[in-house]
RNA sequence: GGAGACGUGGCCGAGUGGCUUAAGGCGGCGGCUUGCUAAGCCGUUGUACGUUUAGGCGUACCGAAGGUUCGAAUCCUUCCGUCUCCGCCA
């Protein structure tokens, strides 16, 4: 959600933030109700205060046994009318707030104005192509040749998108999950948290979901609960409402967890093997930090998902959104890229990402200066590190040898246990 | 799922219709005293919104939402949550 003082005293400003990211917002409507809704709340306040005033002196008679029946015949009548202006004032706040809610957030002035995702600069590469100079195979191709996973069955069980893990598939993605999860803890210092996969409206609110991509979630109507999209939905929502002391931030967590997608108006995209799916799993790395420092924070998210991807050898690329590509919440992001090279291009893996406050203000997470002073609006990021299904292709397309095994990395031997880092048909 | 108890500020805790614009304490902050520390003494202490050149002023907030009343932390209704016991369950 936008400050809406913000909004007053910049409008031209938010107004262009706002169209550079393809939307247009009728502000003018904001505006006038936001005057409709001052007027209000000075007329009733008015009232009240008056209310106030003979209510003390109703009091002071009663006490000293005098009548007071035209001061009350008084006051019923100004009762009235606040009852009147107070439904007023909360119908106006309803409709501003849900107006509020459905505005993106502005993007910050260092992201790159653009229309599309085809304008994203790269801002780095890393790794060598690999080039073995057999016939590579496609994750599919390696997948059912070593017996990985079973997408028809997986498909009969829940239906297309659900993805059905068999033997060292199944052990290797669990591998990926732990050795990520162990990477962020002990290298970096995240606070581990394994959150619950369902999230109600309220949450949902926070991180931005909702009101406007109900569509894009998986609802259970009857407990009024959502599956989460990502993780970053429990994670940010841990601190909603909470005040914490400026010298614990920033606060950084890395969390594991399944994540829903309905991937509502994306049928026919991507449809084969892991490259888009209802159910897949991700490592989610969340900060609540200061405002002053949430920029230096992107980076160093950046980099802690980054070094996931170096540590596995794999060779990826960073690209910067263009305004006219960020999400709904976002201020700026950026995209890791994992290169597959038997699918040939390049899939995304990560997005890190800077909400500023506009999260902390829908969830009101605010943070209270260590000398003092008043209490403010923290700001949240939150970055993949990362998400195992495009990793586990690039993974898989990467480590294919000549003989048709694979030869995963050697850091992921602890993780695979007996089954060892060559993948082949048992 | 059944029964009962409870929900008050950063924390503890008083408060069953009007000198409560929430007592008292702890903690925090400032000051005095002081080799240092501790103790003591004095003062101060929330959030949101509105208004104001400023100092300030006003309104609301006692789990949430409604209601009764001239007036609600206090009475009524509904909901939510926590705890205890029972049932069920991996």
């Amino acid at each position: 959600m936008l400050d809406l003082q913000k909004i007053r005293e910049n409008t031209e400003q938010v107004r262009q933030g706002i169209l550079n990211k393809n939307v247009n917002i009728d502000f003018d409507i904001i505006l006038e109700l936001d005057q409709k809704r001052r007027d209000v709340i000075l007329e009733v306040e008015d009232l009240k205060h008056e209310r106030n005033l003979l209510s003390q002196e109703v009091a002071k008679r009663k006490k000293n046994k005098e009548d007071a029946e035209d001061l009350i015949s008084q006051t019923r009548d100004i009762g009235q009318r606040i009852k009147i202006l107070d439904d007023k004032q909360r119908l106006i706040e309803n409709e501003l707030d849900q107006l509020l809610l459905e505005i993106p957030n502005t993007p910050h002035m260092s992201a790159p104005v653009g229309a599309d995702a085809s304008e994203n600069p790269v801002v780095k590469t890393w790794g060598k192509r690999y080039e073995p100079g057999f016939k590579l195979q496609t994750h599919l191709e390696i997948g059912e040749a070593l017996e990985l996973f079973d997408f028809p069955r997986g498909t009969k069980i829940a239906g297309p998108g659900f993805p059905l893990y068999t033997g060292q598939g199944a052990r290797l993605e669990r591998a990926l999950i732990n050795f990520m999860l162990d990477f962020h803890i002990d290298k970096h210092g995240y606070k581990e948290v394994l959150p619950p996969v369902m999230s109600n409206a309220r949450a949902m609110t926070t991180t931005g979901q909702l009101p406007k991509f109900e569509d894009d979630m998986y609802k259970a109507p009857l407990d009024e609960l959502y599956l989460i999209p990502t993780a970053e939905v429990p994670v940010t929502n841990i601190h909603q409402g909470e005040i914490i002391p400026e010298q614990d931030l920033p606060i950084r967590y890395c969390a594991y967890s399944s994540c829903f997608r309905r991937e509502a108006g994306s049928y026919g995209k991507d449809t084969r093997g892991f490259l888009r799916l209802h159910q897949f799993n991700k490592v989610e790395l969340v900060k609540f930090t200061h405002p002053d420092t949430s920029y230096m924070e992107l980076e160093a998210l950046r980099r802690d998902a980054e070094e996931i991807l170096e540590a596995l050898g794999l060779e990826y690329r960073v690209i910067e959104l263009v305004t006219g590509d960020l999400s709904f919440s976002a201020a700026k992001c950026y995209d890791l890229e994992l290169w597959a090279p038997g699918e040939e291009r390049w899939l995304e893996v990560s997005s890190c990402s800077n909400f500023e406050d506009f999260q902390a203000r829908r969830g009101s997470i605010r943070f209270k200066p260590q000398g003092g002073g008043k209490i403010q609006l923290l700001h949240t990021l939150n970055g993949s590190g990362v998400a195992t299904p495009r990793l586990l292709v690039a993974l898989l397309e990467t480590c294919q040898q000549a003989d048709g095994t694979v030869l995963l990395p050697e850091i992921l031997g602890p993780y695979m246990g007996s089954a060892g880092i060559r993948l082949k048909l048992a």
